[in-house]
DNA sequence: AATAATCATATTTTCGAAAATCAATTGCAT
DNA sequence: ATGCAATTGATTTTCGAAAATATGATTATT
């Protein structure tokens, strides 16, 4: 009955956190709740295992990919590694509809950032404009797999992300930051830009941190 | 019977060239070539498409990934994005044991490098030498993200390499080169080994432009 | 009491039959 | 001939029963 998108459905599920960090996906559970059978579940989870939402171990099923501080700190790494090339690419590459693009972008994002957070729509749909930004930035770098790299580290990142965003009020210096990247690019200015890149990686690192949110780590890491 | 291990199977098929590019690949022809049902089958496929060497389309089946110049060219930038900022990482915060384990890399790569053609498992030892090399160099980067990337645009960048390498005569100057990037890494030259990181990375896809590889390519794309 | 061995239960994983989908062709009316 | 619907055949995709494996409890052995 339902022409479900499996593969969609856990990410979802998995994104909003109604699949916790670490917890078991049994496959019964999975068939009843999506109404499907093994192999469509099983293949699907398989390709979330490629996108690094979920591990699996053999025999023993699949999990959802547990939230470290460690692990956080290698996706900002690598993410910064990835969007600064990608950025200094689109530098060079970038013509005139791509700075349109990253205007009407960085125009979206502001708007949406002004009644962020009046509610979870309202939430997710920053959300949504702030990880188009950062899509844009680096749409004309020239290579679809830098992109799709980033994609994936960003949906990565955005389940750290999340677990500020929600319950933190709006930070305005963040906007602030996004401001003066943003108005580097459009300068050309690639040293700068990359620069406020770099560090602008390093700040849900920072933030996690400053909220002590790892306290009780019991290190049953991945 | 068959303990198989059919993520693998394919994938050195798909490597070796028993399945060759663009090669539809048949339900019932893994299913009885390897011995194992649909679903193990499709599981594994599943997993090489986040790989980046199987395509899928909906309800028309898997094919292998094809190979096209365009391609090429974009692993070559992903690379070369990935690897440099990976060494740049390493030279920073690697130690004795990372020289060491270089040094030995490097050892193993000019033996192997010695005797590669003399027969196809030579070749084959020179090749995972040479991987083991460029592995090593980055493997102090700190983080499993950018290591793993790597590890699959080589392993992707591999099938190109082997258009050229197995039917070319040993090339000495490729050598060379590795030689001059290991002495700039061991010299903690950063800038100049980044750099010359980045040459070497457009190597293959300068070798097979100069033997008109792409010459009757029909666009069929991915 | 501690360790090993056996059984029982829960869960994953595989299998092949059945359903769904696609591609090519036939048949029919215009 | 040309367009369009129905048919056939080949192939993918899904389903749930059955097999394999892990987990936990119970009993036996030292």
């Amino acid at each position: 009955m339902a022409k479900a998108d499996v593969e969609g459905l856990v990410r979802d599920h998995i994104m909003r956190g109604v699949f916790k960090p670490s917890a078991q996906l049994r496959m019964d559970d999975l068939k009843e709740r999506f109404d499907v059978g093994y192999s469509p579940i099983r293949e699907a989870l398989s390709r979330l295992v490629g996108e690094g939402l979920v591990i699996a171990e053999a025999n023993k099923g699949f999990r959802v990919r547990p939230l470290t501080r460690a692990d956080l700190a290698d996706i900002a790494i690598a993410r910064c590694a990835v969007e600064k090339e990608a950025l200094r690419r689109s530098i060079i590459l970038g013509g005139d509809e791509w700075e349109a693009d990253i205007v009407a972008a960085m125009h979206n994002y502001r708007k949406k950032a002004a009644s962020a957070f009046d509610s979870p729509e309202t939430l997710s749909t920053w959300e949504a404009a702030h990880d188009r930004l950062h899509a844009v930035l680096i749409s004309a770098c020239g290579s679809s797999r830098l992109i799709e790299i980033q994609s994936r580290l960003q949906e990565q990142h955005k389940r750290y992300r999340r677990m500020i965003v929600i319950p933190s009020v709006g930070n305005d210096s963040h906007e602030e930051e996004h401001e003066r990247l943003v108005a580097k690019v459009l300068a050309r200015d690639t040293d700068d830009a990359v620069q406020m890149m770099e560090r602008h990686m390093m700040i849900t690192v920072d933030a996690l941190d400053s909220m002590g949110i790892w306290e009780n780590q019991t290190e049953h890491a991945e």
